[in-house]
DNA sequence: AGCGCCGATTGTAACGATACAGCAACGGTC
DNA sequence: GACCGTTGCTGTATCGTTACAATCGGCGCT
C-alpha cells in the first residue's frame, strides 16, 4: 500500500517550492498559469487528494466552521420544527459567509469529549439548560459565543424574543375578540427531573413560562382571571391534544392559548375528534409560526417570532464576533399572525359570561 | 494581549514533559490521579482552553466527524421533512459512535473550497445530482463515501429502497380497493433548468420517475391504465395543492397517488376546499411516511421508507468503513402503512367503471 | 546602460499536539 | 537478593501545511 501523497511529495515531483503547490491550489493569482496546471497534473498523477484541512487548520488557525450545541439528545432538536426553522436560517447565513456548521449534541452520554473536540471557530447554544455542563465545555474553550433563547451568559450575546410581550399580544387579540374564559396548553411545567425527555424540555421551560405570564398577566390587566393551565407532557402534537382532550368534553372556555404551534395543532387534532367546530366554538392561537401553521385546518393564528431569521441574526453575531468587530444588538420583532383559527366569541357564550366593564 | 497558552507552555508551568499535560486531558488512567490534578489546575490557572482540536486531528490523523453534502442550497434540505428524518437519523447513530455532523452545502455560489477544506474523516452524499461538481470534490478527498439515494457511484455503498417496487404496493392497495381511474402527482418531471430550485429538484428527480414508473406499471399489470399525470412546481404542500386543484373541479379519478407526503398533504388541503371528501369520495396515498403523515385529517395512507432507519444505516456504513470493515448492505424494507385516507372506490363510482375482468 | 518595480517563486520556521520507545522506581515472588 | 511486570512519566520526532520575508528575473523608463 503506497503512502498517502502528501503536499511536499508533490512539490519534489513538480520540482517546485511546496508554497508554489500551496499556491496553486490556494491562490490562482499568486501563481503563473503555466505553473499551476503543471502542478495540478502532477498532483492528479499522484492521486494528491488536496491540501490536508487538519494540517491547514492548525497553520491558518482557523476552522471555518462554526458549532451548534443542541439539547441534550440529538433526537430532540430535529423533531421539534421551531428548531429545525432555526438551524435552517443558521446553516443559510453561515454558509453564504462561508462557514459549514457542525452539529454537537450536548451530550448526556458520551465521555464529555464532544465539545473539547470540536473543530470550531464559534459556538452557537441552542435553547440550552443554563446548567448543562456541555455549557460549562464551551465557556472553557474561551471561543465566540452566541446563545439562542437559552442559557443566558454574562458577556454572551443572546437572540431570542420578548416571550411574555409576544404572549401579551395573543392576549389581547383574543380579548379584543370578546373573550372571556380561557385554557392555556404549556408542557414541562410540572415535569421531573428522573425522566430522560424531562432534561431536554427543562431548556426551553423558562421560554415556556414567560410565555404563559406574559400572556396570563395581560388577561388579568384586562380584568380577566378566568384561565385553566393545562400541561402537556412533552412539546408533541399528540401530547397536545392529549392535553385539552379531556377538557373539550365540556368545554369552559371559549379560547386556548398554546405556548407552542406544535401544541396547537393538537389542540386542533383534539377538537376535530370532539366535534367541536374551530373557530366557532373555540379560538386556538399557538406560538412560533412554523409552516405547518399555515397548512393546518383551519390555518393557525399563532404568534409569529420568525425563528429563520433569528437563524441569520445568531450567524451574524457570531460572524461579528470573528471578525473582532462587536456584535450589535438587533431587536426581533414577534407579531401576531391573525389566521383562520380565531374569531369572535360565539353568542351563546357571550351571553354565559357577561362582559367586564 | 496575551498569548494563548499551549499544552507546551502548561507543561512547562507545571515542571513535567508535554506528555504529561496531554495524558491528565485524554487519558486519567495513563496518569496519577496526584499530577493529574496539579497539571489541570495550574492549566486553569494560565488560561489553556485545552489541546487544540486542529492540532490533535493533524497529528492523530482523524477528525471524528463526518459530512453531509445536502443538496445544492441549504434551505431545501430543511424545508423537505424527509431530509430532516434522515438527518435526524444519521446524526442520532453518529453521536452514538463518537462522531460529529458537519452540514456542508454543495454550494451554488461559494468559491468552490467548501468540500475539500472540510475536517471530516468520510463524507454522506444525500440526494445530490451525480453530475453535481461537488460530487466530484468529494471523490477527489479520497475518503470513505455513502451516498442515499442519488448519486449512484461505482464502489461507493448506497442507502436507499427499491422506489419502484414501494411505489407498487400503493397501486396494489389502490386495485384492491376497486379504483379504476387515478392520478398520480409528482414534481419536477417537466422543470427547467435555468430555475435555480429546479436544480435542487433534479437530483431527486430520479427517484420520483421510479416511483410513477412503478405506480403505473403495476396498474397496467392489472389492466388498469386510466392514469393522469399531474406535475407539481416543487415539493411543497402549497405546490400539491395546487398540482390538484383544477382537477377537483370534476374529478376524472378516484384515487391520487403522491410521490411525496408533502404533496400528498397537500392534495388533502385542496380536497377539504373542493369539499370533496376524503377517503368517502377519493382515497389519497402518500409517500415517505413523514410524522406529518399520522397526524393530517384524516391520517394518511402512506408508503413507509423510514427514513429515520435509513439515516441510521448510513451512519452504520461511514463507520464499517471508517473501521476498515467492508460495509454490508442490508434491504431496507418499505411498507404501505394503511391509515384513513383511502377506502374501497365509492358505490356511485364504481357503477361509472365497471370492473375489468 | 542603469534603475526601479512588480509578479512569480523560494526556504525556512513555525502551528500545537500525540505516538512511540524508553526509563526509573516500586512491589511482589521465588 | 535477583528477577520481573507494572505504573508513571519523559524526550523527541513528526503530522502537513502556510506565513513571512527574501530572492530572482524580466521589463519599461529615463
Amino acid at each position: 500500500m503506497t503512502q498517502r501523497p502528501t503536499l511536499q511529495s508533490v512539490a519534489k515531483a513538480a520540482g517546485v517550492s511546496p508554497m508554489t503547490v500551496s499556491n496553486a491550489f490556494n491562490r490562482p493569482d499568486q501563481c503563473s498559469a503555466g505553473t499551476r496546471e503543471k502542478v495540478l497534473k502532477i498532483a492528479r498523477e499522484l492521486g494528491y487528494a488536496g491540501p490536508d484541512p487538519a494540517a491547514r487548520s492548525l497553520r491558518r488557525g482557523r476552522t471555518d466552521t462554526v458549532g451548534v450545541l443542541l439539547t441534550e439528545r440529538l433526537p430532540y432538536a430535529f423533531t421539534d420544527l421551531g428548531m429545525v426553522a432555526f438551524l435552517h436560517g443558521l446553516a443559510t447565513a453561515l454558509a453564504d459567509a462561508g462557514q459549514a456548521l457542525l452539529l454537537l449534541p450536548a451530550e448526556g452520554n458520551a465521555e464529555h469529549a464532544h465539545v473539547r473536540n470540536a473543530l470550531v471557530d464559534a459556538f452557537v447554544l441552542a435553547s440550552l439548560l443554563p446548567d448543562d455542563p456541555a455549557v460549562a465545555d464551551v465557556i472553557e474553550r474561551r471561543l465566540p459565543i452566541v446563545s439562542w433563547g437559552e442559557p443566558r451568559l454574562p458577556g454572551v450575546p443572546r437572540i431570542g424574543i420578548d416571550n411574555a410581550r409576544a404572549a401579551a399580544k395573543a392576549a389581547r387579540h383574543l380579548v379584543g375578540l370578546g373573550h372571556r374564559r380561557f385554557a392555556v396548553v404549556t408542557f414541562g411545567a410540572t415535569a421531573d427531573i428522573d425522566d430522560e425527555h424531562t432534561l431536554a424540555v427543562r431548556g426551553v421551560h423558562r421560554a415556556m413560562a414567560e410565555r404563559v405570564d406574559g400572556f396570563t398577566r395581560e388577561l388579568r390587566a384586562a380584568g380577566v382571571t378566568d384561565v385553566a393551565v393545562l400541561d402537556a407532557t412533552k412539546n408533541a402534537r399528540a401530547a397536545g391534544a392529549q392535553a385539552v382532550a379531556a377538557a373539550l368534553e365540556n368545554p369552559e372556555f371559549t379560547a386556548v392559548f398554546a405556548v407552542t404551534d406544535v401544541l396547537a395543532l393538537g389542540v386542533l387534532d383534539a377538537a376535530a375528534r370532539a366535534a367541536v367546530a374551530v373557530p366557532a366554538q373555540l379560538s386556538v392561537v399557538g406560538f412560533d409560526d412554523v409552516a405547518a401553521a399555515s397548512s393546518s385546518v383551519p390555518p393557525l393564528t399563532t404568534v409569529s417570532q420568525s425563528l429563520f431569521e433569528q437563524g441569520g441574526l445568531a450567524a451574524r453575531a457570531v460572524l461579528d464576533q470573528l471578525a473582532g468587530r462587536e456584535p450589535k444588538a438587533r431587536p426581533i420583532r414577534s407579531e401576531l399572525v391573525v389566521r383562520g383559527s380565531t374569531s369572535a366569541v360565539p353568542e351563546s357564550q357571550a351571553r354565559r359570561t357577561p362582559r367586564v366593564r
